[in-house]
DNA sequence: TGAGCCTAAATTGTATACAATCGCGTGAAG
DNA sequence: CTTCACGCGATTGTATACAATTTAGGCTCA
């Protein structure tokens, strides 16, 4: 959600911290000192000040009493905790959608994505599927928060996936064997279909149910995920490993 | 939560700002420049810029494509919205809560907050008999918070309850005579009464329903008054009027 | 030897000067 | 008369100097 910074500095700022954060160039709960990231960006203090103050509302800085930032670390408890929450948030999103009674021209955008989505879940794995499954997947959500036709519950999910692990397409890309991955996805997209079927039927209650499933799915994957490059590289309990798939995949 | 604003000024900027805001001393929708707000507060425009730039993230403010900032209007809906969310949010606190079967100790934390509200609403309404209600009631949404045992959740309701009117005790000031407010109290302290009792007995899907209910309690009395003083005062729509009761209405 | 304070360096907070940008009004040309 | 373009004013973005605050270290005194 980004919320319109408007100036090159200010967003560079913004972007690259961000980017080094996530990129682990930060030990978890180091104190980040404006004047340490100033040198390191070539950018003055002001716009570097601004972007700092932006990175604690989104979560990944703490600020500390007595002033500076740290990097926020998160546990794995969060971490699962947070897609939880965005489960909890998009079912609303669903379960309204549903109350709320969209046309059916409203409706017809979601089922072309469902639509589109069937088609590359039977396609052979690949870079270019995957790529293509998750903008489609992100497209998806978005358009399901549409039609809950809340700009507020828009905005508390804006919050929750400001934390790049959280966000709807965070297990696409790390940890699974390609035939492990098109079974996951292939399931995923049934849920994506029973969604649609219930939101269209006027079934608040079982939209919200599947929807929250949806979220538990990624939930479980990731945890798995997790455990498996927890063994490989020894990197416990970090959330720099989700970050890792975090910059590249662009649910706008 | 106001995440740490660490200086003198800054703070200041904010606080003012803030209540100059929900005073409704700027039209909804009214461009807001650092200037005049410079001129006002008399404090120059590096800790003003802050502050608005916080607001924003806060969401009482609203940036703009090409720099400045708006007024943020919120709808009935909007307002309506919020409350919601905040419901489904608590909903599921108070089901995290009871999953995550807390000890004894934890409890009677809870119950012993219950226990004095059980006491407080059998009072005849008095000023100083609401303060404490409201004081009591924002204890026991914060203990229920807190045997959620997930500071993601507590991030997230942070941000909705950033918006005074989607506060626990947003309605208890406003509109309505005391012997209705009174009934009011009663059922809502009922309600509080059953969600330690789920929670207590790890019934996970009922507390979460019964808190969802809760928060709708609040969201039709503040329905209810809204109309009222929307007839009274003729400010339709306008959601300062629950603003009105949010300064001093002291959730911790 | 340990505790407490005092000083100095580092770091953040504030103010302000300067630069870039945006928007609007005016004027000239078609 | 309309439209486009130019320029001026207003407003925001950036940089930096200066002030205040915090922190760390060492020194002294008990």
């Amino acid at each position: 959600m980004t919320l319109a910074p408007r100036s090159k500095q200010q967003i560079h700022a913004l972007m690259k911290l961000r980017e080094m954060i996530l990129a682990g160039e930060f030990a978890p709960g180091e104190r980040v000192s404006e004047l340490a990231v100033v040198e390191k960006l070539g950018i003055s203090r002001t716009p570097v000040r601004l972007a700092l103050n932006i990175l604690q509302h989104e979560g990944f800085l703490q600020g500390q009493t007595g002033g500076g930032y740290r990097v926020r670390e998160f546990s794995q408890q969060d971490v699962l905790d947070a897609i939880e929450i965005r489960g909890v948030l998009e079912g609303a999103a669903a379960r309204l959608a549903a109350e709320r009674r969209p046309s059916e021209e409203e409706l017809d955008a979601l089922r072309q994505t469902c639509r589109e989505l069937d088609t590359v879940v039977k396609q052979d794995m690949s870079p270019d599927v995957l790529q293509r499954y998750s903008d489609l997947n992100g497209q998806f959500h978005d358009q399901l928060l549409a039609l809950s036709r809340s700009p507020m519950l828009a905005r508390s999910l804006s919050h929750v996936e400001a934390l790049p692990f959280a966000s709807p397409n965070a297990f696409v890309f790390v940890g699974f064997a390609d035939n492990e991955r098109s079974d996951i996805l292939k399931f995923a997209q049934h849920q994506h279909a029973d969604i649609v079927e219930a939101i269209s039927l006027g079934e608040g209650g079982r939209a919200e149910a599947l929807t929250r499933e949806h979220a538990r799915l990624a939930r479980r994957n990731l945890a798995t995920a997790q455990q498996r490059v927890d063994l490989l590289k020894e990197v416990p309990g970090s959330f720099l490993f989700a970050a890792d798939a975090g910059p590249e995949e662009g649910r706008d």
